[in-house]
DNA sequence: TTTTCACTTAAGTATATACTTAACTAATGC
DNA sequence: GCATTAGTTAAGTATATACTTAAGTGAAAA
């Protein structure tokens, strides 16, 4: 699986890269130039830059060009299927767990009953 | 950032692969073999052991060998780091347009306030 | 109008991923 | 014991990542 190509893959490979949860975590709190992405982070500008592209690729981040300062911002939702799809799995598994936990109450309560004592 | 050195770094990548993430969805509903979660994907067996070990490097599964056969199931908690983070981005991100919003609703109020009609 | 600034493009490198096949080990089942 | 089964190890390959430096481009400031 090397092409990322599900929305899921893109979204997951965008955030598992520190430098790009740097950036997303700017952004929440405003629009940003390229520049003012960089600035915290300890590489050049075309690293920055291909970072960008990714989080453009996952659909995280648009940007436009404005003169010759180009700004950054979050999608507004784009998160939404992963933090769903992390959601769905949770819950799919503390179902599980309530069950098996059901089960092992009900085998003691019949151990309990078949052999007191 | 090649290490993938943070926890988060490895749960995303882990997640940002369908055969992994298939792997996990059947783990939502019970333990399984490595033979068990190879069966619905189309790659040699080799293959799936190293998707799992990437899952298990990331903490999301354990799995233990008994007999000839080792036993996989999901590490309950461990997806919450993730949910957690992106549930702070998109709060913070909420948060913020919230207070844009305000703002945006103050500067109609003032404008129909100072210059009426 | 010349310089500076904010990117952008190109090209190259080292490392990591996602596989493959082939050969091996060890527990089961007969 | 001997074949089968479940998984492991090793080694190799193609592609993708995460950077780098150097050389543009074009808007804005001086």
């Amino acid at each position: 699986m090397a092409d990322a190509s599900g929305p899921l893959d893109r979204v997951f490979h965008a955030l598992a890269d520190p430098a790009r949860r740097g950036m997303l975590e700017r952004l929440t709190r405003g629009p940003a130039s390229v520049s003012e992405l960089a600035r915290p982070l300890s590489m050049s500008l075309p690293a920055v830059v291909q970072h960008l592209a990714v989080l453009e690729a996952s659909g995280l981040v648009i940007s436009a060009k404005h003169g010759r300062v180009r700004t950054c911002q979050l999608e507004p939702g784009s998160l939404q299927p992963a933090e769903q799809w992390i959601n769905e799995r949770r819950l799919g598994w503390e179902r599980r767990l309530d069950r098996l936990g059901d089960y092992l109450a009900r085998q003691t309560a019949k151990g309990d009953e078949g052999s007191p004592a």
